[in-house]
DNA sequence: TCTTGTATTGAACGCATGTTCAGATAATCT
DNA sequence: AGATTATCTGAACATGCGTTCAATACAAGA
């Protein structure tokens, strides 16, 4: 056997990519093997290396993908308007948008350290550059006289580590649909800023 | 060569689980080798299983420990009195606690996935043991109109991320002290639960 | 000093790892 | 139909893994 039939490269690459990001969330990246990805796509080892030169490449592009697809969701979910209205559209989407996808938030916030010195950069960067979006939002909403922070940057971080927190505990079918989540959420963030 | 001069157990011991602590923390628990671990301590690798069965123990001992020493060190420092003054104690405990620890809170949460299901479910039910003792806080002052909560066991929860979130950013030296992380995050827990 | 028990080495076990590559077959283009 | 290109196999490479164990040297007690 050599090439199989119905083979492609757009059907294949997608696979992998959804093998590696499912398993490296489920047990990590080092115990994750090349054939253990291979075998949930149905191919053989070798065939990875037609997708990407190495195996810290693969999990640099799923955390860069998944960095990407979030500023680029926030920049179209950003409701605009005040201070107040912004915050709750940041809460409400965070929570949706992280929900949606939990194997990359969870492999973004673990395997960070699996990175080289320059991937590490890389993704760092564009973390920072989603923190800074909140932290803006409190920072206009401080000016404005509509909260009251001690601190607007420790602020940022406080809200997006509970925020994420929905991740650890959130089972589809359990006691809260996502919107409620949403609101309860929404009402302690928005009363931990209150002035 | 065979047995080293000036070995003892007592001394080899907590240095095999100072070394593995370190180590499965900075590079997660798969990508530390037991031989790693025992360069670490300048031992050979056969000299880690006087100590310990096998890897996985070893990590299991190292959270069981954690969570045995984080519910005793709340159990004496829980200061009792009114939900308000049990809350802030709570808060400011659980940032101090998990500064001097750092290694250990991040296994804790990063690392559960390598236990087999038996050691899993321990370490969860005392993760869940020190989650109640916050939440009975809550529902406390929720009884009586201390707090107003959407949710107690969603507070709990968020609450527990926000301030374990502080460990990601926080750096010694750094701009600020613990206790003013302290004065920042209870502010802001203080609001969010206020009535 | 001699004996008993403790702590450690160093080699070995079978097996898994990431990666490479020549060869083979399917898809596509002319 | 024939030539070309894209995709994949299967075997191989050197290296490292967790773990075991007989041999050995030190520490402690008599």
């Amino acid at each position: 056997m050599a090439r199989k039939t119905g083979s492609h490269s757009e059907i294949t690459g997608p696979r992998i990519r959804d093998a590696a990001l499912k398993l490296f969330a489920r047990h990590g990246f080092a115990a994750v093997s090349m054939r253990q990805i291979a075998a949930e796509v149905g191919v053989q080892a070798g065939a990875l290396y037609l997708y990407t030169p190495d195996k810290e490449t693969l999990l640099f592009d799923l955390l860069k993908a998944h960095m990407d697809d979030l500023l680029a969701a926030w920049d179209a979910d950003d409701p605009g308007g005040g201070p107040v209205a912004r915050l709750e559209g940041f809460v409400r989407f965070h929570i949706r948008f992280n929900l949606e996808r939990p194997d990359a938030v969870f492999l973004s916030y673990m395997e960070l350290r699996n990175l080289g010195a320059a991937n590490f950069a890389a993704i760092e960067a564009l973390r920072k550059t989603y923190e800074t979006q909140l932290e803006t939002i409190l920072r206009d909403g401080q000016g404005a006289g509509a909260f009251t922070l001690p601190d607007a940057k420790i602020a940022t971080l406080a809200i997006i580590a509970m925020l994420t927190g929905v991740n650890t505990w959130y089972r589809e079918g359990g006691r809260l649909s996502r919107t409620a989540v949403g609101d309860i959420y929404w009402d302690m963030v928005r009363k931990s800023v209150a002035a």
